[in-house]
DNA sequence: CAGTATCCGTGCTGATACTG
DNA sequence: CAGTATCAGCACGGATACTG
């Protein structure tokens, strides 16, 4: 791990109140982590591979990382078998559950500006 | 301008629900532009020079153009006095506005995180 | 299978200098 | 005053190879 993070996360020295709203954006902007909540919203918890398949064409370092720092956030859970071969399992915990509001706000509003701005196509 | 936009916008290819979220998401992302907002949400329309002092640290360069990108995704509104020296002033438009709600959404998890994470200071 | 290590390309962001 | 042009740095994400 060669970088952490945006470092908006704990907002020390704010005064303004838009803290917890970056908080918010930096836990969940990430290139792949939208769709790893769509993957996981399905409730039965879902291995590596299958995450992995899920989305197409990722790396596996990059999934990998996604989800270290989706897990660090609390938002998923890492569950690992101590099997041959190796089998981790991941779902998302009741913090990551209560991000489906979120998301709903957000896919409200984009349809909104998606219509507003006539990008149908 | 020598580069775009993160291409997620229009979402041509799209088979999942997650276009539009993404479409929301993209919008918002940006390190200036949630201050921006705060800044335009009192209502009066603000100068460049005036947001940039709200801003306190950022250049020129990178301000003009987040101003830039929330105009081209219709949430501001530029208007040019032609006067000397110019004078340009900066509002929320009606779309704008809008995203108030999406704001409150995150704020409300953003704080749960914290809350839940004990990330206080 | 589920990662990690290393290298690398690109794009976002900033600093500085210049213009109408 | 309100930008734009150019240069530069670094975070992010990806490719490939290697490991328990």
């Amino acid at each position: 791990m060669s970088y952490s993070r945006q470092a908006t996360l704990s907002c020390d020295n704010n005064s303004d109140a838009s803290c917890s709203v970056e908080a918010a954006l930096s836990i969940i902007s990430g290139k792949w982590k939208l769709k790893i909540y769509k993957i996981l919203q399905q409730g039965t918890p879902v291995r590596f591979s299958m995450i992995a398949k899920g989305l197409g064409d990722v790396s596996e370092k990059s999934l990998s990382f996604q989800l270290r720092e989706m897990e660090n956030d609390g938002l998923i859970a890492r569950t690992v078998y101590p099997e041959v071969p190796p089998r981790v399992e991941y779902s998302l915990t009741d913090l990551g559950k209560s991000l489906q509001i979120v998301f709903e706000s957000l896919d409200v509003w984009g349809k909104a500006y998606i219509k507003a701005n006539k990008l149908g196509v």
